[in-house]
DNA sequence: CACCTCGCTCAACAGATGTAGAGTGAAGGC
DNA sequence: GCCTTCACTCTACATCTGTTGAGCGAGGTG
């Protein structure tokens, strides 16, 4: 167990971690258009000291965007199993960041972009054909849909269906190849 | 043709279609953060006169997101396919500011939402197994997300692709059942 | 030609936002 | 036990936002 009196040192490092958490919050329920008062008021601190922590709103949003890609290197086949998994319940906090800022921040847009290119190059190296990379695009692209329709749309079908039936049918998907079952029209 | 020297009224309801257009393309640029000035600058007019025409900035978004469902009832198969179509080289000017909208807006999200649900509905009539509902709403979930991947984040492999490959491989996926092949693991 | 209508612009306000700098009070070294 | 350090708050400012009401000047009407 740590010091039942924390030093200085650790008492600003965590509310650094408070005020982090709180702006990832925020950035995951408003987009790119949270505020830095929201943040402060979530953190339980003053404005000013989210600044003085973090420079600017830029660079606080660009690290709670990012905290996606330092999971990735620390633990990539967890979190590729995480973000595969459309069963997950809820979403973590810095995903739910980036996507919902995707659309409305080209800085965003880019790490999104990134972040598709690997996984999709990771998923067409397990496949054979010559389009491998269409068709790796088209399923990190297919899923980033489905993540999004079940967990800020609602929409029924998703939102309410059994988890593990959507994982079944996104696998049968997955495998479906030039191999698989061409459609008659 | 119409008259050479155009009345009054007419020219009103001109300035009101400009400042429309010039609502939806900053809608879908900027999503729901787009400034009413932004707005009046685009269509050449005063701010004051935007608010004059639509009431309040939420009335006009409102309008400028809703004008999907319009053409969705007007014309339901020729919109079907405009939307099914990867290929589309543009998106609408409605559906951008939907589209890119949709995670920031609540109104917009729902709005998104149960134009989905419809396109799922019409999809899952067409299925005969018992799970056609979630089956259906994965594959218009995906499009989106496809639609998206293309159309915001410029994803190579989807945004470089052939058109024709895409609607080839989004094909075989659609026809992709119960019925078709099972993954081995 | 005179008058009025009305589409449009101008000017202004109240509130919110990002950010900077001064100040404060407690922790911690001497 | 004093004094420095520094994590934190307070106050302020310039800018941008949506929205409003007064005013102007060209278009239509008698």
């Amino acid at each position: 167990m740590t010091d039942a009196q924390p030093t200085r040192a650790q008492r600003r490092e965590a509310t650094a971690a408070r005020i982090l958490e709180a702006a990832q919050e925020e950035f995951g329920t408003h987009g790119d258009g949270a505020t830095i008062r929201g943040i402060a008021r979530r953190a339980g601190v003053d404005p000013s000291l989210v600044l003085q922590h973090y420079g600017s709103k830029q660079a606080l949003f660009a690290l709670a965007v990012r905290a996606v890609d330092d999971l990735d290197h620390d633990d990539v086949p967890r979190h590729l199993e995480e973000v595969l998994d459309v069963r997950l319940r809820e979403l973590p906090a810095p995903t739910r960041a980036l996507l919902r800022s995707m659309l409305t921040s080209p800085q965003a847009a880019e790490v999104m972009s990134t972040y598709l290119q690997e996984r999709a190059a990771t998923l067409a190296a397990t496949m054979e054909d010559d389009r491998a990379d269409t068709r790796a695009a088209l399923v990190v692209a297919s899923i980033m849909g489905v993540t999004i329709a079940r967990h800020f749309l609602d929409l029924p079908g998703l939102s309410d269906a059994r988890g593990s039936d959507l994982a079944e049918l996104v696998d049968r998907w997955l495998d479906t190849g030039p191999d698989g079952p061409t459609p008659e029209r």
